[in-house]
DNA sequence: TATTGTTATACTCTATAACTATA
DNA sequence: TATAGTTATAGAGTATAACAATA
């Protein structure tokens, strides 16, 4: 019996491709990156003890986040402060970051709207549901290791 | 009011993390990568009249195709033939590459499965559904240059 | 000894440009 | 001149290792 699957990963690859082009494109437009605004985004939903447990909640590296912690303070869009345990740093958003964050995910999300308008919106909805649900397995199946 | 959507590059992004670990492990049991079996695949399914039609059905760049050919050429799994047009090079997989390339492919398929397991049959199916739509939309989307 | 923040280094992937041969 | 295949180079993104300060 033939197989007609279709990889996943041939449909999965092109369209993260379009939604980084798409948060790319609103954060640059507020001279952030990507990975800056998932900070803000992240940070703004519940500030963070350490930064190493803000680079866990992201799946990023602690190492590439001092950048991008500089470049949030140096804008006064993030504030750091020192933690009870001294070697580590408490993470805020200020009012300015929350604003801008919400202005970029606005842009994110009429992007997504505009990229997926093919869908029908029960589809759309359902893709978003399924979506949600796939992640969350993925993110599973990175920390217990158990990918095939 | 106040946004409670989530940014649908948060799930995708760990997504195709997963599923690029599922095929790279799949693809490398049999020592190749995953490009090289995303040329097997899409070679077998119909021959390439040329490198840059190839390049161009499979969104990949035909600078690095070179390379990925080699390999392919010398494990004797696809043959070069000079075309009509003699700057160009006919494709197409042998036996063996078939052959090779379907045992990569229920690997793969096999670890789409497990790691997707937590999903009912029908939402399963959905998500196929609604994936194989949101990335013809994402590769149409790369074409015209349209995304925001 | 272990962990946090930090910095430096190396490696992979990708994008761009340039060369040749054919058209 | 334009396009196919090829090669070389440069850049971004990522992973790994090392360091000082603190626990």
């Amino acid at each position: 019996m033939p197989d007609d699957r279709v990889d996943l990963l041939a449909s999965v690859l092109p369209l993260a491709k379009a939604l980084r082009r798409i948060e790319d494109a609103a954060a640059g437009a507020h001279g952030l990156t990507m990975w800056q605004y998932a900070v803000l985004l992240v940070v703004a939903a519940q500030p963070s003890g350490s930064q190493a447990e803000l680079a866990a909640r992201l799946d990023y590296s602690r190492n590439r986040l001092v950048a991008d912690l500089d470049v949030l303070e140096a804008r006064g869009l993030l504030v750091r402060r020192p933690g009870a345990d001294r070697r580590t740093n408490e993470l805020a958003a200020t009012d300015d970051g929350v604003a801008t964050m919400r202005a970029i995910q606005a842009a994110i999300h009429a992007g997504e709207d505009d990229l997926l308008s093919v869908l029908a919106d029960d589809d759309r909805a359902e893709l978003d549901r399924l979506l949600r649900l796939a992640g969350q397995a993925a993110r599973q199946a990175r920390e217990t290791r158990e990918v095939v």
